[in-house]
This record gives structure tokens, C-alpha cells and sequence, in this order.
DNA sequence: CAAGACAGCAAAGCGTTGTG
DNA sequence: CACAACGCTTTGCTGTCTTG
């Protein structure tokens, strides 16, 4: 995991709970928090603390590392006030933070991520309920919501082909219940794109049709399969990759 | 009329270039 | 490596037309 030119196995795995939670990262953040949780073994603890640097980042997103730097740096310094929303059947809202800890080690273009503890429970000892990925299919998505939506539709596309999720939660779930108040902007702005780049760059081709009461569009179904080609690709069963690779 | 589609404006974000 | 500046993209909103 430590080889920089290597991440085409990489893999994103995080808990369903966490995939479903409502919480807003820009493109630099997101990506700053992917790659650390790739490095995550899920299935044991780990320790918390995650070094980046602005090679092994920019070769995971295919940017020049000259320009790495400044977008891990403000990445960074965002990230500290970032949190995640989970909310519960009863109405519940809980907020947790994604770093204990975030620093940019100026002179060296590295960054060190120490995971806040409550976040863990997301990202480590996952047995079931978790979705995985490999970080190379979300590497060239430019839009942070269509990288949520693909963690969104890939947690579901083993079990399904496809869901159905109300335009309410999943606004909450990009954490935009106050924006887009008309569907046209939303359809716009952040289903056409993210559909988009999901077909073009990632192992699911997707498409969705509206659900409307009366003329308002209530519910979104989202319609998915995997791509044929990438199947050839070294993406083993998940659960099984999970369970007996490297475990000893 | 209410809600969607479409065009366009503006701010923020992202990637690049040039400079030191 | 850092910083300033530029240009393209993404994101959010408004005006206006279209539609059932």
C-alpha cells in the first residue's frame, strides 16, 4: 500500500451508515479523505493517523505533483471543520467530525490525517453493511456529489439493479435541503453531471427517471448495472477480497 | 396556476502557468 | 515548494417561457 505508482487496487471501503450520512466536502477534501481511507485496512483497527503526500496524491488523481500541493494545503486546513451528519429513526441528528487532527507540513508537501475516534467506527472492523470500491473509478469524478452518488448506487449493486430514494433524502444526503428548491436547478446542476461522469469514468452505468405525486417530483430511481468491461477487471468479490486476502 | 425546462449571471472551486 | 494570477468548471440562483 505504500507504493505510490500502485493504487489501481486500491480500495474505498466505509460503512453504509457513513455512505448514507449527510455531510458536504469539496472536490480537494473528498479526495484528501478518500485516499486516506483507502490506505485503511477496514477490517482491523488501525491507528488513526494517515500521512499523505503530494506525489502519492497527485498520482492517485492524475495531477502534476507541482500542483498538488496548495490543494492538499487548503484541503487541509477545510477538512478541520468538516463533519458528519447521521441520523437516526427517531429523528435523532448526530455530528461527528472527520479529523481529530489535520496538518500541513509546510517545506514538505505532506499532510498527516489523525481520524477523529468516532469516525472509526466507520471506516474500521467492518463485517457487514459496508460498501466497497476501487479509489481509481472515482479518481477522475470532478463533482463531489457524483461521488457520493456512485458510493450511494454502488452499495446497493450486488443486491439490486435498482433504488429508489426520495428527493428529500437524498438532498439531505448531499446536505442541499435548503438549495435547489426548484428540481430543474437540481437536475441540472447535480443529477445530469454526476449520472454523466459516473458512465464515463466508473464501473456503473446508470440512468434514473423521476417519481412525481401530482406534478411534483417526489423520489428519484436511480437504474444501475455494472460495466461489462471493467468486470474483466481484477475487481474481486468484495466480500470475499475482505475476508481472506492478506488477512493473515 | 403550479411546477418544470431552459438560458444566463455570478461566485466559488479547481487546474495550470509563471515567478522566485 | 510557495504564491499570484488566469481560465475553465462547478455550483447556486433568477428570469422567463412551457406545460398539464
Amino acid at each position: 500500500m505504500q507504493h505510490v505508482d500502485d493504487i489501481t487496487n486500491w480500495k474505498v471501503t466505509k460503512s453504509n451508515e457513513l455512505v448514507k450520512a449527510g455531510y458536504t466536502l469539496s472536490l480537494n477534501e473528498q479526495r484528501l479523505i478518500l485516499f486516506c481511507i483507502a490506505q485503511i485496512d477496514s477490517r482491523k483497527p488501525f491507528s488513526r493517523i494517515k500521512a499523505v503526500t503530494a506525489a502519492a496524491f497527485a498520482a492517485a488523481y492524475t495531477l502534476e505533483t507541482r500542483h498538488a500541493y496548495e490543494a492538499l494545503e487548503d484541503a487541509t486546513e477545510r477538512l478541520w471543520n468538516r463533519e458528519v451528519k447521521t441520523r437516526f429513526e427517531d429523528g435523532r441528528v448526530e455530528k461527528v467530525r472527520w479529523v481529530s487532527k489535520a496538518t500541513y507540513d509546510r517545506g514538505n508537501g505532506r499532510v498527516t490525517v489523525n481520524f477523529s475516534p468516532e469516525i472509526l467506527p466507520f471506516l474500521t472492523l467492518l463485517n457487514e453493511r459496508f460498501t466497497s470500491y476501487d479509489l481509481r473509478y472515482i479518481s477522475h469524478l470532478t463533482s463531489t456529489y457524483a461521488i457520493r452518488v456512485y458510493e450511494y448506487l454502488k452499495q446497493y449493486v450486488k443486491l439490486r439493479s435498482s433504488i429508489r430514494v426520495t428527493l428529500v433524502d437524498f438532498k439531505e444526503m448531499l446536505e442541499l435541503s435548503d438549495s435547489y428548491m426548484r428540481f430543474a436547478n437540481f437536475k441540472a446542476r447535480i443529477l445530469v453531471p454526476a449520472v454523466e461522469q459516473i458512465n464515463s469514468h466508473t464501473d456503473l452505468r446508470v440512468s434514473w427517471v423521476v417519481i412525481r405525486e401530482q406534478r411534483s417530483v417526489v423520489a428519484i430511481e436511480f437504474r444501475f448495472t455494472k460495466a461489462s468491461q471493467q468486470e474483466e477487471l481484477p475487481l474481486l468479490p468484495v466480500v470475499e477480497d475482505l475476508d481472506e486476502s492478506e488477512a493473515a
